[in-house]
DNA sequence: AAACCGATTAACT
DNA sequence: GTTAATCGGTTTC
């Protein structure tokens, strides 16, 4: 069974549980004529309140994050290290600018084509684990930027896959150590 | 107008 | 374990 969560689901205004939330969910992209989509498998949570590692902490808004005050529902894409394109869900009633980076998944339809897109012949461990990796196997851009995962170019998916508490790893978040003690909470999932 | 820098990755030693 | 690659956005002058 396949049900695109629908606007509901991203208006959870607690980011952490629907960072938890998201995991085991299928992300879908077409984008260029092509189908592919994998399973959740790594997620980060990013506050837009009081979270100095959030790109929208203590309300600062600029052109680059603007889609982060979007309603719960949006992509927000950006631009990491001048290389990797970074996909995040937006998640929260609109102007909360909560956000949950997609940090991995578990390729499921399109292999072929993701395993192009990343330049590699064959699936080995590690392709599609990493923020910058999950969004060159699904063809994400900045044109994916603000877009409404309503849409018909990248949406997610519930597929019934079930994923317990206790399944789920929690650790800290990956490459903010400018964010000092917030550098510590345990806002990252990971199967 | 120019400097500074990052929610990373791949290719090195 | 270390480091180069690379560039739009943000900050600073």
């Amino acid at each position: 069974m396949k049900v695109k969560l629908n606007r509901g689901f991203y208006q959870d205004p607690d980011v952490v549980s629907c960072a938890k939330a998201l995991v085991g969910k299928v992300l879908c992209t077409n984008v260029g004529g092509q189908y592919t989509s994998g399973i959740i498998t790594e997620t980060e949570a990013y506050s837009g309140s009081n979270d100095k590692a959030s790109h929208a902490n203590n309300g600062k808004r600029t052109k680059r994050n603007e889609s982060m005050y979007l309603a719960g529902g949006h992509a927000y894409v950006y631009l990491c290290y001048g290389i990797h394109h970074l996909f995040n869900v937006v998640t929260a009633p609109k102007d909360q600018a909560d956000a949950v980076l997609i940090r991995a998944i578990e390729p499921l339809e399109g292999l072929e084509i993701m395993l192009n897109r990343r330049n590699q012949k064959e699936l080995k461990k590690d392709l599609f684990k990493g923020p910058g990796k999950v969004s060159q196997a699904l063809g994400i851009s900045l044109k994916e930027d603000r877009k409404d995962l309503q849409g018909e170019s990248i949406w997610i998916e519930d597929r019934n896959i079930n994923v317990t508490d206790d399944a789920l790893k929690v650790s800290a978040r990956i490459g903010i150590g400018y964010a000092g003690e917030d550098a510590l909470l345990p806002w990252r999932f990971e199967l």
